[in-house]
DNA sequence: TAGACCAAAAGTGTATACACTTTTCTGCAA
DNA sequence: TTGCAGAAAAGTGTATACACTTTTGGTCTA
């Protein structure tokens, strides 16, 4: 339990509903998921109730927790904010970007690259989303970076319920389009090529829900490394 | 207690701080807010963990709550995310804008026009902030609404602290004149006045860091209609 | 007087208790 | 067999208890 206990059960909770191990509509027991951590169910009702905060949770009054089911609405409307902010984050970032930035960008690329040969789809769900965090992380906008973290968690649950096929290697492709308008410095490109990504992944979607699973103590076990 | 008993007390301590009743540092003791709010420890502690996450209250392991002191640094990038949110959300307005979202808009402007003029300082820079949310729920973005409705929380907060003189007056009479080129359609305009506007907020700021106020019980109580 | 040390007070962190609501199960009647 | 009523079980919502940490305040010493 590395930092706060709460924080640790948020991010666990938050890993297993992105890399797709829990799925939309799942309940989440106060008491299984306290005896699944080895805490008491204090602890993991602050964690809830977080995640109530980010949309990844539900809260039903008397009923209790359920992994987030975002309506396509709310979808469409996530994918409007990340264009948004995304655009002018590309153009910004084309402007500033240093040697240094590039590269670190590469270096991300070059992980996807990987992660997309292999069968690990938690992993490389996170690190399709990671590298648009690691993109406001590099303009040392930490607040932006956080923002797009949350935005890009809804997005990978709102992916679980609609997406009909993986376009995994699509999207790490586009990415590594974007770098190199960005390692251009070529903004406008940088620009369209971002917007058409998302507009990529949003288009991805349909409208076929998918059930519930029951077993918590297997939805929360990490695959192994 | 309207809701959920939680949110209440996340909104009355929201409404505190951005109404700068509760000066950024302030301690806020668990038991005291309990007594305030007629509840025990356990709903405050709810509401204080709950208000971490939007930066609103920081919480020091083993010593307590207090109110957020944004840093210089941390103020720039919510005021950067905000003109790249707001500028967008201007031009596709204007885009899409109907004779009823800007009756809305004109209606609200009249509210603050009234409040500007008024003493109450807290309903003003309500009003000020809302005008933005207001915004994005008449686009319909109900994400883009709470998005922005967190990073003004936060924007009130830093001009608690580093604003010099209000200028409130000042961000009334550019509220309106965005309003005017929404309605005129004139995309380009609006983005460039919300731009200006919110380099004036920004530029508002300077560098004196007030003290905490220690009396919790008269700056919870909101002032009387 | 200033500073350090220690005990008491206050406060936080987590677990547990208990009331109340929802769900599940059982037995009876149609 | 199906459907319904009611009891039992499970689960949530809030308060309280208690261990542990920080703060406070006072006393003793240099």
């Amino acid at each position: 339990m590395e930092t706060s206990t709460t924080s640790f059960i948020v991010e666990a909770l938050t890993r297993s509903i992105v890399e797709h191990r829990l799925q939309p509509g799942t309940k989440l027991a106060e008491q299984k998921l306290a005896d699944h951590f080895g805490v008491s169910r204090t602890l993991v009702r602050q964690a809830l109730f977080q995640m109530t905060q980010n949309r990844l949770v539900t809260l039903e009054p008397a009923r209790g927790a359920f992994v987030a089911t975002p309506s396509v609405s709310e979808a469409r409307q996530v994918f409007a904010v990340r264009r948004m902010l995304e655009c002018e984050m590309a153009r910004t970032f084309a402007e500033t970007a240093t040697a240094t930035q590039i590269k670190a960008l590469r270096a991300h690329i070059a992980r996807e690259q990987i992660a997309v040969d292999e069968p690990d789809i938690g992993r490389r769900t996170t690190l399709l989303g990671d590298f648009h965090v690691r993109l406001a992380e590099l303009m040392g906008n930490q607040v932006l970076a956080q923002l797009l973290d949350e935005l890009i968690s809804r997005c990978a649950l709102i992916t679980v319920m609609y997406q009909s096929t993986t376009a995994a290697a699509h999207s790490h492709e586009e990415h590594a389009l974007i770098v190199e308008a960005l390692a251009a410095r070529d903004g406008e490109r940088a620009v369209l090529l971002m917007q058409e990504h998302l507009e990529h992944v949003e288009e991805g979607l349909c409208f076929d829900r998918k059930q519930p699973v029951s077993d918590l103590s297997f939805a929360l076990t990490p695959a192994k490394p």
